[in-house]
DNA sequence: CACCGTGATTGAAACGTGTCAATGACAATC
DNA sequence: GATTGTCATTGACACGTTTCAATCACGGTG
């Protein structure tokens, strides 16, 4: 790191041109060793890197980008900068970018439509490589709008994004369902709850699928074996407000364990329960949905199902890599399976 | 939204020569139109962003900053995406940048300095306009050849950064360290555990220089009412394992409480408690340090001294905005105050 | 009527880079 | 020795925008 003798800032910045001046060659030079250096003879290329680090020139990517059309910057555009949700999501993204050399930028809708509008519009300024987007719902419109701007994406936890459209990574939310309710059923449960959000919501809508088809498979009958309890949104102050609904059970005898859409829900579920007095999984079994970090930091840990958050981060990059430098790529939905984690908020049920 | 009828996404993209001649006018009153409404005449300007409406024209932000010199895009380094208490951090620093009109490139330095040197490299490339750093460690020299490249920056969570150096925005964790003690001390503890990492983190040194006034102020010798157990790293993990050794509590007679240098640790330690059939406050008093939203969730709620995280953020951010357009900036250190939150994991001792 | 001032618009010149046809050097082939 | 081919380098232009001096139109003033 060559320290500059003048303490100010240099105002004059260093371009291609002086490093090219600096090393006796042609600027052209220059861009050739930074882009495709096996086409410059190993004796000039070594000048103009020791020129580089000289002047510790850093190549200005606004004049490159323009220059080239193509930016290295690929957009994430997620619901909620706080969730851990999405937090986990984004290292996968980032850390699969830093390895293709690409940049984040990462946006945050908010859940609200004139954000995810404007943040998008951010991206075709900045002429994005790319956007990994979690769509606030299932309007497609801004993704389109997005696609005539020349800008490719993916589509996260929309597994219902039409392949002609885009492509989409997202997990089977029937399959996480279908294998919570086995869980319960098969350690002994035969009235169960769902606390859950509004089924506008497609994830937790097929959630509930998946938990039907488990408590048809078993032989019981859904309207009775299945308690459905609604809140407005999925956070933990719900949860903690619902334990009453949910110890009530309706007019017929009281539910043996409670399936949460949700972590968050779950948490809060959890509390309520203890500033009861109750606790899980002696009074009710709790399960959970997403298996956020927290999950497994409370006492009893949480059983819940778990989202290959990080690989699904992963995965929407790479394939969002797919359509660089090639505009005849068909597009892709990738499926992944959740799994069952437990730990001590189930247990079997002694009747 | 105007549909074009071309299928495919339009390969040409509209610039502010198309919308120019759409309009019947020269290219520098589109610019004008955009950059210095004031200055066009009112028929003329509306007839501008008639033309731009009907094309769809987003304007290209790699040639506006290539020309201009300057960027709306400001980075924001942290430690750690996937922490909570970045993310509440970086939401401050995302609604204030958003208010300014300027965008957010949030950059990971996973807590390793080669990922922090090429981030802020990366950030030099794009000639960001500014930059909120939380630095890994005291070495400055980094920041240092950000401020060659002519890049503002503030630092975060760093109250030792001299004002000569940069802006810096922190809390006073001293304060935080000392109210925390008052708290326990005026709960009628007298033997203090301190459950901390390694004092080479400045911030949690201070954490405990605080601890120890308590102490010495209530008129207890800080040798005999206070108990050191570090462990190597602030995850709950180790606050899980650590409960044996702060149980324990040497030869002397164990402590009546704990403080955390850290909410993560805490939430282990009162995971390890429940694990052993132990309760908080019932067993022992725990508290933690930031606040992070779990904090409130788990049963017993977790006192802690509340960290202003959000604030934090927008704080960074406005000073950082101080500098642009304004190269004869006074750098600034803001010091917050942090707070105690009362929940249930604290108790008066019952001798 | 000539002159000036004001406000709106224009045209051309940059900004720093990538690209590509053209040039140059030099060795191999006929 | 003339021709061809290969490889390394060059020079000039273009990307889309901002900026700024120059121009123009027009009403008011002397």
């Amino acid at each position: 790191m060559p320290d500059n003798p003048n303490p100010t800032a240099t105002r004059r910045s260093v371009g291609i041109t002086q490093v090219a001046s600096h090393a006796g060659v042609s600027p052209g030079t220059v861009s050739n060793v930074l882009n495709r250096p096996e086409r410059v003879a190993t004796e000039t290329r070594e000048r103009v890197e020791a020129a580089i680090r000289e002047l510790d020139y850093v190549r200005n990517s606004s004049g490159s980008s323009l220059r080239s059309g193509r930016s290295d910057c690929v957009g994430l555009l997620v619901l909620d900068v706080t969730n851990p949700y999405f937090t986990e999501v984004a290292r996968g993204v980032e850390d699969e970018a830093v390895d293709a050399g690409l940049a984040v930028l990462l946006l945050n809708s908010a859940e609200e439509h004139t954000r995810q509008e404007r943040n998008l519009r951010l991206l075709a300024g900045q002429r994005a490589a790319g956007a990994v987007v979690m769509p606030i719902d299932d309007d497609l419109s801004d993704l389109r709008w997005l696609s005539k701007q020349g800008i490719p994406w993916v589509a996260l936890d929309r597994g219902d994004v039409p392949t002609e459209e885009g492509c989409s990574v997202s997990v089977d939310n029937e399959a996480g369902g279908l294998a919570a309710g086995r869980h319960l059923i098969g350690l002994g449960h035969e009235r169960i709850a769902f606390l859950t959000g509004p089924f506008s919501i497609d994830q937790v809508h097929r959630r509930h699928l998946g938990l039907t088809q488990a408590v048809s498979e078993a032989g019981l009958d859904p309207d009775t074996a299945l308690d459905l309890v609604h809140v407005p949104q999925l956070n933990p102050e719900q949860g903690e407000k619902a334990v009453d609904a949910v110890l009530a059970g309706g007019p017929r005898q009281r539910c043996t364990a409670v399936f949460c859409a949700n972590d968050q829900l779950a948490l809060g579920f959890l509390k309520g329960l203890g500033r009861r007095g109750l606790r899980a999984p002696d009074d009710i079994s709790v399960m959970g949905y997403d298996d956020i970090d927290v999950a497994a930091l409370v006492h009893p840990g949480l059983t819940t199902v778990a989202q290959p958050k990080y690989k699904l981060g992963r995965t929407a990059m790479s394939l969002l890599q797919g359509h660089f430098d090639n505009p005849e790529h068909r597009h892709e939905r990738r499926l992944f399976t959740p799994e069952i984690v437990l730990r001590g908020s189930t247990a079997a049920h002694r009747p």
